[in-house]
RNA sequence: GUGGGUGUGGCCCAGUGGUUAGGGCGCCAGGUUGUGGCCCUGGAGAUCGGGGGUUCAAGUCCCCUCACCCACCCCA
């Protein structure tokens, strides 16, 4: 192991699965071009307050999992933790507001969090996410879901289930959180040290305890779906009715609660069948009181993130269990001799120019060594020119995964003989 | 943040306290003049994660530390 190594929980994308990368990149430019949405991109770095405001400062993320600093004129700065906050501030900054709404937004980058690395749990993560602004509607959520499924049915990855609750307004959670901690007051001593100290911090998130998932106190907790009002009922009355429609499959959790304080009515997680660990592949969920929060007018909003790197891990699992098709080379040059070398270099270059993907021979390397190299490449041809065949104006063309004999070309239109050797196949 | 597991060439792994730490894969080269895959031979490449300690002797035992993995927590 080096003296140096990369930050703790941060990676590199190494070559071998960059063409992953690109293929979840590609997707997420793809999808949600075809839903009219356009690309914002924020600062790495906000003024701490934009996060501290919006995720909640009792929260995980806001109160111990915030990279924050002091820069040099001494302005408080913290690396963004997640997508949605820069966003909304980005859109009450530049007085987004008097855009046509609704606005449609999505985003693509690194995140940061202070937490402990785990399977499918990074310092550095990377999130795709969009935001819709203006559009209170339930039809709104449902666009936003229905955006998030073809992302990943995009990508093949047409097996997780997505899983809804609706939280209701900030009051109707207040009252309901007021009720649960009544309710499991009783229980203190029964409970686990974590739900102990989340009746203090987040009674919510007792809900979904792992250790507690079979007390009876849990089991029969009130259940917010019995706090909404009238109107956050009926709203998630039609989401749910919208989902049928478009015939997306849901399940109703009424454990779902987010962890982020900004959220109102609906929010949502798409999991794995299979779910493990750090399994939650992305989440979303309506926030109608953010850029209100921000400094702006009230405007309803509702957005997803979801994260690359676990659906690298599912890609991987499932998609791409065998492996991405490694796109072969055409040609590989195989310079010998004095003369060679300019000449493969010339002939690599005229093929280029074609459309043709090239990889150049090293010249001093003997004849062996530099088709061995070629033939683990997968090249289809090899392209030999040593000294005669400069001074014969040749090449010599040699299919390697390709069909065909050996074949004496010009070396001025190597291209031509390619095609015609390929047109043959 | 809590508990547990694992660290030996680029990768995967052997290695009862006792010579110069091995193997497979990969990499480089050679197996006669300029022809790949298979095979054979050779080579390069390791402060045994790092530091300290015990011992005549430490990859091996002890302590500390770092990183990764797993569960909790949290969340993407």
């Amino acid at each position: 192991m080096a003296d140096v190594q990369a930050p703790r929980g941060m990676h590199d994308v190494l070559p071998e699965d960059a063409a992953l990368w690109q293929f979840i990149r590609e997707a997420a430019r793809r999808v949600p071009a075809r839903f009219d949405y356009h690309e914002i991109a924020t600062p790495l770095v906000e003024n701490e307050r934009v996060f501290l405001r919006a995720v909640g400062e009792d929260s995980d993320i806001g109160s111990k999992e915030l990279y924050a600093f002091d820069d040099r004129g001494g302005d408080r700065l913290a690396l963004r933790p997640e997508g949605t906050a820069g966003v909304v501030r980005a859109y009450v900054e530049h007085g987004m507001a008097s855009r046509p709404h609704p606005l449609r937004l999505w985003y693509l980058g690194p995140f940061f969090r202070y937490d402990r690395p785990q399977a499918g749990r990074y310092r550095q993560l990377n999130q795709f996410g969009v935001e819709l602004f203006g559009d209170p509607t339930p039809a709104a959520d449902a666009e936003v879901m229905d955006l998030q499924r073809s992302f990943y049915e995009e990508m093949g990855l047409d097996d997780l289930t997505l899983r809804i609750n609706s939280i209701g307004t900030p009051e109707t959670r207040a009252r309901y959180i007021e009720d649960l901690t009544a309710h499991f007051r009783p229980h203190v001593d029964t409970l686990s040290a974590d739900s102990r100290r989340r009746l203090e911090t987040n009674v919510l998130r007792i809900l979904d305890s792992k250790e507690d998932a079979e007390h009876d106190a849990v089991r029969n907790a009130p259940e917010i779906l019995d706090y909404l009002d009238d109107d956050d009922r009926a709203h998630f009355d039609a989401v749910r009715a919208y989902l049928e429609a478009l015939g997306i499959a849901y399940t109703v959790d009424p454990r779902i609660v987010r962890g982020l304080d900004y959220y109102t009515r609906t929010v949502w997680e798409f999991e794995p069948a299979e779910a493990g660990g750090q399994s939650t592949v992305g989440g979303g969920g309506r926030y109608d009181g953010l850029v209100e929060m921000l400094g702006g007018q009230p405007t309803p909003a509702v957005g997803f993130g979801t994260g690359i790197e676990r659906i690298v891990i599912n890609l991987k699992e499932r998609v791409f269990a065998d492996g991405l098709p490694a796109e072969p080379v055409d040609v590989v040059t195989i310079p010998l001799g004095e003369q060679g070398p300019a000449a493969a270099l010339k002939a690599a270059s005229q093929l280029r120019e074609v459309g043709l993907k090239v990889r150049n021979g090293t010249p001093g390397r003997s004849m062996k060594a530099q088709l061995r190299n070629a033939n683990r490449a997968n090249a289809l041809y090899a392209l030999i020119i040593g000294d005669g065949e400069v001074a014969s104006g040749t090449a010599q063309l040699k299919p390697l995964n390709a069909r065909g004999d050996q074949l004496t070309v010009p070396l001025d239109d190597v291209a031509t003989a390619i095609h015609e050797a390929q047109a043959r196949q």
